[in-house]
DNA sequence: ACCTTAGGCAAGTGAATGCTTGCCTGTCAA
DNA sequence: TTGACAGGCAAGCATTCACTTGCCTAAGGT
């Protein structure tokens, strides 16, 4: 579980999150382009690269092979742990 | 919210969470004492006060002076915010 | 066959960060 | 007033981590 909290921690791991969202089974070059035009963010491939498989490790992205492309896939569950392990306080007042 | 984030990103504050969400208003020592106990984590004063300085900017801990003793309040309301950013995704399976 | 394209591997660098050390401030009780 | 207790401040150290650089593998198209 730490490894979820641990990819949640860097932004353009969270970027890469978002992008995802909007759309499944994208490959490493889709994601560069996106995080640039969407997010403003220009990390090289490499760098990319390696922020998902963070996010592969912590369960939260999976991968498929289909010839010479890999394409990526979000996996939102096990963010629920998180408001599982803290749930909503019930408190006099967060207004 | 990149605050939230990169303070869940220690095991020691999420120890601190865990620690406030049994019982809320306890001081500096207390939790101190509560992370070796429950948690076997024993790291110094200062260590612990700089972990509460950034779950205090994170919004996820709330302070009040009461004397010669600072209490510490747990607040979840921002960790909310990362489920409803990444919602659970409609997928074939997730069992 | 050849070249391009998509991706991977690994070492090295610089910055962020968790933790320690030492000293200081303020509050309460005897 | 003096001493003990709860906490704060700031510099220094060591590890982690994001990113780059350079080279390599493999699949697809012409």
């Amino acid at each position: 579980m730490a490894d979820v909290f641990r990819a949640l921690a860097d932004e353009t791991r969270r970027a890469l999150l978002d992008v995802l969202l909007r759309r499944d089974e994208q490959t490493l070059f889709e994601l560069c382009t996106r995080l640039a035009m969407d997010h403003g963010l220009t990390p090289s491939r490499q760098a990319v690269s390696q922020h998902l498989d963070v996010l592969e490790s912590a369960g939260l992205v999976h991968t498929e092979r289909r010839g010479r492309y890999k394409l990526h896939t979000i996996d939102t569950s096990p963010l629920a742990q998180i408001t599982e392990r803290w749930p909503p306080t019930s408190r006099k007042a967060t207004p």
